[in-house]
Formats: structure tokens, C-alpha cells, sequence
RNA sequence: GGAGAGAUGGCUGAGCGGUUGAAAGCACCGGUCUUGAAAACCGGCAACGGGGCAACUCGUUCGUGAGUUCGAAUCUCACUCUCUCCGCCA
């Protein structure tokens, strides 16, 4: 959500900014709605300031036992003024915040000019391709060969993007999560979070999701939405708080199952368990002074990249271009995994700084001083757990068909170092 | 699912339809005292918005939304949520 005022102060910025986002120009509009309820909101208060003192008056009156039907007339005539501008001041503050809610964030100024993801710029990368003396094969081989990953039985339940994992295969997902999240809660400094994976229309609101992308969910009805990421639960902890400034910075974690429509994804990457309806993963979120987002977007990429290091499977960063980037965000960096029997990097991890864009819609502060200041907020994967799932088993798959457990997820798989 | 109780400022908690934006306490901030701290005492302390260069001023807000009234935290209705008891259940 945009800041009105800055809008009426920088309106050339801001439409460049918007059409960097692939948006119209629209803050003339925006400007023009704001003028008129502004102007209407003056008039308004001035009636209802004079509206009071007569009431005021009129009690004096009557406690006097006096007669007051003088004044008690003048008040009915203001009251048909108050309703038809208070309507007035309703449609416009309606029309105001139907425009406002539906406009992406504004790109951060180091952020790559760009149309889609083939204008994204690398920024680093950590390792080397994994070299193989046989031909690696697709992680859906690997599992369907072995008998541990089976597509069929899940669309019997449920239809197609879905996936059923067994034995092995369950029990490596269970330890790569619960790996990722003693790293993330013992060594990288984030809470562990329980949180509920139904959650209301304010609370995607909050976040960004809705109204604008209400296709990409699913609904559970009784108006709860499925979580489509933890970053929505996670982050809306904080709604409707004004926060003490020593509680920040806040950074918390949790394990989650996502839920997603893929709406607009029809047709892609409709083999293997890349794209699903459902998957797992553990999120990271931050919420933190506004000088400090962008520190901390480098720390938590930092924080979500070590879970790759760990596994020893090699990745590259990219910064996502302006074209790229979610709604809310105003920089991305996504990591993206070497996946050996695709020959491809996917996306395992997308690191946002959103700035005061999602604080403003959930309307969260801290008090600095006797000033109370919008909050930022961040939020990554630490990582996706079903697409790690895959790099290990595209990176550590063996010529006789069977999986190597990586180092660190030992400990998590029983001590056993094959799948 | 059945019965009942409730929703007030960061928290606890008062509040006859008319100086109640809201008592009191706690927390917090500033000061006096003290070598320092604590205690005690004094003072300050809601949010959001409009107007104004500013001092300031006006409006809105006591779960949400409608209504009654000249005037609503206080009355009416609907909704939401919370708590207690009973039933059912992981």
C-alpha cells in the first residue's frame, strides 16, 4: 500500500516507478480522488464541528430547564448536509483505496531495469557443476525407479500437480526440514514458529496476495484462504501492533505446507513434483527499522544460502529485474539450485525486502521516540523444501540408481548415508 | 452443537445519554532526592485524519456495521471474536 503523500509529492516518480511495474500512469487520478475527498472531509468537519456545539448548547439549555427547539431545528437541517457529504467522502475514500491496494511496490533504485526472468542479473554464485561419469537422470526418475515417488496415486486422490512420497523418500523430506530449521533457529538467529495454514481475507490482505490474486489460492470457505507461504501467517503476527522499538528486530521461522492454485501456470512444468499444488517449505521473515532492510536482506539471503552450502550443492543468486518481482516487493534475490538432470538452475529460494509496503496494509508500527514509525518487513525461503528434496536427489544420485545422504542430513536420516 | 458471560487506551480496569478521549492502577518517559540504584514524591504519556509556515486548531475512533437521539462508550438491531459450563472429538 502507497503512502498518499508521497504520491501527491512525487507524482512523475511515482508513475515511472509504476511503469517500470508494467502499470499505467494513474496517480493524476489517484491525486484528483484524494483532492476532492480531502476538500469534502474539510467542509464535513466544519459542519459537524458546529453540529456538536450546538449540542452542547441545546444540553446546557435543557439542563436549565430552557427552551432550546431553536437550535434543535438548526441541528436537523446540518444533519441531511453531514449524511449526503459523508457518502461523498465514503465513495471517494472507497474508489482511493480500491486503486491503492491494487498497485505493486515500488522497485528499490538498485534494482535491475527488466521485462522477465531473462532480464534478471546474476549476482553470485557458490560452488560447481557436479560432474558425472554416467548421464544424471530427472529427479521423478530417480524416485519412480526406485518405487519411493509416485505421481499416480496422488492424482487418484487428489488430481494432477500432486504428489505422494513413501518410505525413504518421506522420512529424507522430514530430515531436510528439520534440519533447515535447527540452522535456521540455533545458528541464524530466527524463532521457531507454529501457525495456523488457514488464515482470513485480512490477513492476505496484509501481505499483498489479495484483492489482486485471489485466483492463485485456494479457499477452504467459512472465508479461510490456505496459506500459499508462511510469509503470510508469519508476517501478520504483527498486524494492528504498534511494536516497542527493543522488540525489533524480529525474525521467525517455521515449517509450513503451501498451498497454491497455479492459476496462470498451466501446462508448465507439468512433469515431476517442481510445480504443485501443495509442498512444504521453511520460511524466513524479518521485522525491522527501516534503516536496517537493507543489512538484513543481505543477511537473510546469506542465511537462506547456507542451508545450500551445508549440502554442498551448487547454486547462483540472481537479482530479480523490475519486471520479475512479486507484488509486494520492492528487491528480490532469488537462489537458484543446479539441478544436474534438468541441466538447469531452479528457483529453491526467493529473498524480498517489501520496505513499509506490507506494513502499511497491516498497519504495523513501532514507537521510536514519541513517534510511531511504519515497520519493514522482509521475507525468504529457507529454503523450498520439495525443490531441495529434488537437488539433493538430482546432486547426490549414484550410477546404480540409489541416493547418497549428504553430510549434515546424516544425523537427521538415522545415521544412514544411503537413501 | 446447547446454555451463559463478555469485548473500553501498551496492560489491568471504572464508566447516571450531555466539560468522558474517557477515573484509578500498572508499565513507560522526564524531574527532585541519592555517591549510585531502589523507594518516595512531582510532572508527562492514545491512535488516525483534515486545516495551518507555525503556535495551534478541528474531526473521527471505547470489537465491526447499521439504527434511535439535538447529542451515544452508555439505548436498539445484526455480525464478528473471546471466555465459562455441558455434549462431541484429534
Amino acid at each position: 500500500m502507497h503512502n498518499i503523500n508521497y504520491i501527491r509529492e512525487n507524482s512523475t516518480e511515482f508513475d515511472n516507478a509504476m511503469k517500470l511495474r508494467g502499470e499505467d500512469s494513474i496517480s493524476s487520478k489517484i491525486i484528483e480522488i484524494d483532492k476532492i475527498k480531502r476538500e469534502t472531509q474539510t467542509v464535513l468537519q466544519n459542519i459537524l464541528s458546529e453540529r456538536n456545539k450546538l449540542s452542547k448548547e441545546i444540553g446546557n439549555l435543557k439542563s436549565k430547564n430552557m427552551d432550546a427547539n431553536e437550535k434543535i431545528n438548526k441541528v436537523e437541517e446540518l444533519k441531511l448536509k453531514i449524511n449526503s457529504l459523508k457518502e461523498l467522502e465514503n465513495i471517494k475514500d472507497n474508489e482511493l483505496n480500491s486503486i491503492l491496494s491494487r498497485l505493486p511496490n515500488i522497485p528499490h533504485n538498485s534494482v535491475p531495469y527488466g521485462k522477465d526472468d531473462s532480464d534478471n542479473k546474476f549476482y553470485r554464485e557458490w560452488g560447481t557443476k557436479p560432474k558425472f561419469n554416467f548421464k544424471p537422470k530427472h529427479h521423478y526418475e530417480v524416485g519412480e525407479n526406485i518405487g519411493l515417488i509416485n505421481f499416480a496415486t496422488a492424482t487418484k486422490l487428489s488430481g494432477s500437480r500432486f504428489v505422494t512420497l513413501k518410505n525413504q523418500i518421506s522420512k529424507l523430506e522430514r530430515s531436510i526440514s528439520n534440519f533447515m530449521l535447527d540452522k535456521h533457529t540455533e545458528e541464524n538467529g530466527y524463532v521457531e514458529y507454529s501457525v495456523p495454514f488457514l488464515v482470513k481475507e485480512e490477513t492476505l490482505f496484509g501481505t499483498g496476495q489479495l484483492p489482486k490474486f485471489g485466483d492463485d489460492l485456494f479457499t477452504a470457505g467459512d472465508d479461510l484462504w490456505l496459506i500459499p507461504t508462511a510469509e503470510v501467517p508469519l508476517t501478520n503476527l504483527v498486524r494492528n501492533e504498534i511494536l516497542n522499538i527493543n522488540q525489533l528486530p524480529i525474525r521467525s521461522t517455521s515449517f509450513t505446507p503451501c498451498f497454491r492454485s497455479e492459476a496462470g501456470a498451466a501446462g508448465k512444468d507439468t512433469r515431476g513434483m517442481l510445480r504443485q499444488h501443495q509442498f512444504t517449505k521453511v520460511e524466513l521473515v524479518s521485522i525491522v527499522e527501516p534503516h536496517q532492510s537493507e543489512n538484513e536482506l543481505e543477511r537473510m539471503l546469506t542465511c537462506a544460502e547456507s542451508i545450500l552450502k551445508d549440502l554442498n550443492i551448487h547454486y547462483r543468486v540472481m537479482t530479480l529485474c523490475t519486471g520479475d518481482m512479486g507484488f509486494s516487493a520492492n528487491k528480490t534475490y532469488d537462489i537458484e539450485v543446479w539441478l544436474p538432470g534438468e541441466q538447469k538452475y531452479r528457483e529453491i529460494s526467493s529473498c524480498s525486502s517489501c520496505g513499509d509496503f506490507q506494513a502499511r496494509r497491516m498497519n504495523t508500527k513501532y514507537k521510536n521516540g514519541d513517534k510511531n514509525i511504519f515497520v519493514h518487513t522482509l521475507n525468504g525461503s529457507g529454503l523450498a523444501v520439495g525443490r531441495t528434496l529434488i537437488a539433493i536427489l538430482e546432486n547426490y544420485q549414484m550410477e546404480d540408481g540409489n541416493v547418497e545422504i549428504p553430510e549434515v542430513l546424516v544425523k537427521y536420516y538415522n545415521n544412514k548415508t544411503l537413501l
